[in-house]
DNA sequence: TTAAATGCAAACGCTTTGCAATTGA
DNA sequence: TCAATTGCAAAGCGTTTGCATTTAA
């Protein structure tokens, strides 16, 4: 379901600025932050505020329909849930960012499933470390 | 090698601040946060600083003498990292923090550096999700 | 003796909030 | 109509920084 629709279906209102967030979202290539979700929104809608982004955000990952990633870059990424979960190995010497399929992670989800009773919410892992061209010259 | 030596071997030094965070760390049940190595710093010692503090959390990351875990609370949390490398399982309900052992995490890490070529840097990692009271009720 | 380390205060960067004005349904 | 939403400005919070002063070695 669009998130147009899941806002509208929850009751909330589909103002213009949040459809210039949720378009940003979408097109967006990869994850990203509210800063540049705000720039967007900001060239197309110049009497916007960066608060409106960070609301809105907090009100689509309540309902599920953005997952958020800690790059360690000192703020937040976004992601529209809808585009599939994939996790990332993010090389801290050349800063490159790997996708990582869902399935590489399923065997760990489900150990600490049997093992610890524990229900992991892996949507969005980012595991640092060194990428191999990086590490081999370190 | 204690955190004191090690630091002097590297031509650092040793200042009564200093020493009094390495304590409020290795006292530390668990991870610790700045402002609570702070807290214990100031009590003993009332003209220090925060930043002394920082700064000195910052040299102990350099020379890998603590290791840093992002709980997603707002704040980062330290542990002195002779301590042992081990996990964590956040549970998003109830606060709980249950340890995990680093083997856990050994056949993901092998399967990164396999098939990734990803030397992943798994000190210190907090997984989030429920554990089983919490979800049981949910 | 002197480079390293500290205290202080101010700045920083991301994020949140109170409130009056606006607006979608 | 009127509660939901917004813009604005200011605050909040953890963290960092510039600089004069102090201090460990």
């Amino acid at each position: 379901m669009s998130c147009d629709r899941a806002l509208r279906e929850k009751g909330y209102r589909l103002t213009p600025q949040r459809m210039l967030v949720i378009e940003a979202l979408h097109n967006a290539n990869g994850h990203i932050s509210a800063e540049e979700i705000y720039e967007q929104l900001h060239a197309r809608y110049s009497y916007s505020n960066i608060s409106t982004v960070y609301r809105t955000l907090e009100l689509m990952k309540k309902l599920n329909l953005v997952t958020e990633t800690d790059f360690s870059e000192g703020r937040v990424r976004y992601h529209v849930a809808e585009k599939g979960r994939h996790h990332h190995l993010v090389c801290r010497t050349c800063g490159r960012i790997i996708d990582l399929d869902e399935s590489i992670i399923n065997p760990l989800k489900d150990t600490l499933l049997q093992d610890y009773d524990f229900e992991a919410d892996l949507r969005h892992l980012a595991i640092s470390g060194e990428c191999h061209d990086c590490y081999k010259e370190g």
